[in-house]
DNA sequence: ACTAATTTTTAGACATATCTAAAAATTAGT
DNA sequence: ACTAATTTTTAGATATGTCTAAAAATTAGT
């Protein structure tokens, strides 16, 4: 039994702990199949062996669902790929849309000293360019306080913490609208009929759709 | 045809660059398998896919070499592990002896932006931590002068510009004589029988084997 | 020039990771 | 509870990269 995971089956610890977030419980074949863009028999063939590998727990037809260990590994992974989302952005230029392409790849480079001092050189930060939590060495991770701008009424204010979607479309939108993480925004209008959403930010007014507002993370401000 | 390498690929065609380096022309089956420790009749396969990718010249029993475009390649992928290099020496605390293994895996990350960003962000080296010369974006690279420590006599002086061998074990030893990239070395005495040297460094004067000798890239300093 | 040693290639096998198509199991609808 | 739709698994193929053992070609020695 190889200690040592391939990248795909590091990709795969990966996806079932996303999923396993949002779904909880246990995580279906087709779900899996879905996020890597692959084909549920190639599922099939590849949870049988993380199975064997005791990395996640599954019975036929029943999905399947991350073991301590699994948990572990997939977190370590998450942590390489957030850091180095953080040293793309801070100090190689590159803009939060282009970071996530190239942290797939360098998520995979083991080497546990690497990912400390890359932690120390970034003089260890809490979040990666998405406002999303990095875990620190012992796999401790703080969990998003899931607040919607799509859940927030008439009047409140609130300041932006993390996209939800950050496929680079979604990120150029909110770049192309000046809407970045610390962004305080204020709800103007909330329409009834499509969600939409009329705000104002920094010294702008303007109306944002419920594709939007579902997908930015947003901490509201008191008064 | 696909364009993008595999790391395997990628392996070769830098084993094949350097071995063209030293015993110029064609590159033997045994030999590519001995610098990648692997079989000759594994070579032969991938041999044959390269050369149907017009990276390499084949003809059977004849040996390999590197076509421009397979030279190309590999220049770039040397690139990417100096400069990878260089950033672990300089940014992240890694002792020269730790860097190759991590580098292996970091020059095989695809993204030309990542590469020509951290060059900037490393303020353009021109040699790695173990004093090989890094190729520029276009693909130049300045080749060793390749005086060696063993060809010098006696009462000459010189200042060590790189190793040859650049093993941890080797590392390590210079690391325990404080012999360093910069150190300036006089030759005191040259043995006949054995061709190791009594040096002078710094203040202390010891005693080098032909073993350590042959494999310190030196200039030679005038009088 | 012939034989022996060495190098290189081929043939056939295996491991990983993927796919399509068909079969089996589960779930949903009435 | 039965049937239909959906999900999941299996079976069989393909592609990559590796290996051992045997065959073929080259090179070296006399
Ligand atoms: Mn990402
Ligand atoms: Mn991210
Ligand atoms: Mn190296
Ligand atoms: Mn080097």
């Amino acid at each position: 039994m190889n200690l040592e995971l391939s990248q795909t089956e590091e990709n795969y610890l990966k996806a079932i702990f996303s999923l396993s977030l949002s779904r909880s419980k246990s995580v279906s074949t087709n779900a899996i199949a879905e996020k890597l863009d692959t084909k549920a028999s190639s599922v099939t063939d590849m949870v049988k062996k993380l199975s064997e590998k005791k990395l996640i727990d599954y019975k036929k037809y029943q999905g399947v669902s991350l073991t301590e260990e699994g948990k572990k590994r997939a977190v370590k992974i998450i942590r390489k790929h957030r850091l180095w989302e953080v040293f793309l952005v801070k100090h190689l230029d590159f803009n939060w849309d282009e970071v996530h392409e190239v942290a797939e790849q360098l998520e995979h480079v083991k080497s546990i000293k690497l990912t400390n001092e890359l932690d120390r050189f970034l003089e260890f930060p809490t979040h990666d360019p998405h406002g999303d939590p990095i875990p620190d060495a012992d796999g401790n991770i703080d969990h998003h306080i899931d607040v919607m701008l799509a859940s927030l009424h008439k009047n409140e204010t609130c300041v932006v913490l993390g996209v939800k979607d950050s496929s680079p479309s979604f990120l150029k939108y909110l770049d192309g609208h000046e809407i970045k993480l610390g962004s305080e925004i204020i709800v103007l209008e909330k329409e009834e009929f499509d969600n939409s959403m009329q705000i104002q930010i920094a010294d702008r007014k303007i109306s944002i759709s419920q594709q939007i507002t579902k997908n930015l993370f947003v901490k509201k401000l008191g008064k």
